[in-house]
DNA sequence: ATGGTAGCTGGGCTA
């Protein structure tokens, strides 16, 4: 059994405790991270190895900035989503991993833009980078393997999926632009493990840090864990742990995870 | 109608 999760955690070095914490106790096998608000260097790689991980990171002074940790070898890490050579935003990371006993699997962790205010050039450029992604992964399922793209998505793909859908029509995490974009990705023949398993409204997985959001459950679904055909044929369970964003000092995200039997 | 919070950074942007 395979055990994948993903965890904006809003800074590494805020949340390098937390997330030790949390590999403690659900021990996947592999974690996607997104926000770590830190440069490749300074990324507190030794934490996760002393917990049996091994590190890929991309990293942005700043902003943004993804990572993979995995129990399983590395090969092949790319740091870039192909489609546009000036896109400096570290966004997209991508790695084989060595399953033993089992198929290789292809994991990438994603942060997608924002978008907000719609329209803008941000806008634009979240709608851009979500065609560039849909290219992406339609060569990356031809090569019908296990695929998991996992991340911060910036998408609520239905009205249950937040808390007041009249109040985010005009929202980049919900305008139906942005939603089509995301849907034209799932379309190629991905599996959202988290609604494979319980289709349920309401299984949040970000909570705003103000107006006491987290303590009302005004939340929104926006981290997703999608998977090719060849992964979703193994999907075994699925869930969201809300237990870290009731911590101190937390992550306004929350990990989602998936197990996975993989032959 | 506004501001409410958090993080990086060293003023304002991003979310």
């Amino acid at each position: 059994m395979v055990k994948i999760a993903t965890w904006n955690v809003n800074s590494i070095k805020q949340r390098e405790l937390a997330c030790a914490e949390w590999l403690r106790q659900a021990s996947p096998d592999v974690l996607c991270l997104q926000e770590l608000k830190c440069q490749t260097p300074a990324f507190p790689k030794a934490v996760f190895e002393d917990l049996g991980y091994n590190c890929a990171v991309l990293g942005q002074k700043g902003f943004n900035g993804v990572a993979i940790l995995s129990k399983f070898p590395i090969d092949e890490a790319i740091g870039a989503l192909p489609g546009d050579a000036t896109d400096e935003q570290s966004r997209y990371l991508e790695a084989v991993l060595s399953v033993p006993g089992g198929p290789a699997i292809r994991v990438a962790s994603i942060y997608a833009p924002n978008g907000n205010p719609a329209p803008s050039p941000k806008f634009d450029y979240k709608l851009g980078w979500f065609s560039r992604l849909e290219s992406h992964v339609k060569g990356l399922l031809a090569f019908e393997e296990p695929l998991i793209l996992a991340g911060d998505y910036n998408i609520i793909p239905r009205p249950t999926d937040v808390y007041n859908p009249a109040n985010w029509i005009e929202d980049a995490l919900f305008r139906i632009e942005a939603r089509r974009a995301f849907r034209r990705v799932t379309h190629l023949g991905l599996t959202d493990a988290l609604m494979a398993c319980n289709s349920a409204g309401g299984q949040y997985t970000f909570w705003d840090y103000q107006a006491g959001a987290w303590q009302k459950d005004l939340g929104l679904r926006i981290d997703h864990l999608l998977l090719s055909a060849d992964a979703a044929k193994g999907l075994v369970a699925s869930g969201v742990d809300r237990k870290p964003r009731g911590w101190d000092k937390p992550s306004d995200h929350t990990p989602v995870w998936a197990e996975l039997r993989l032959t």
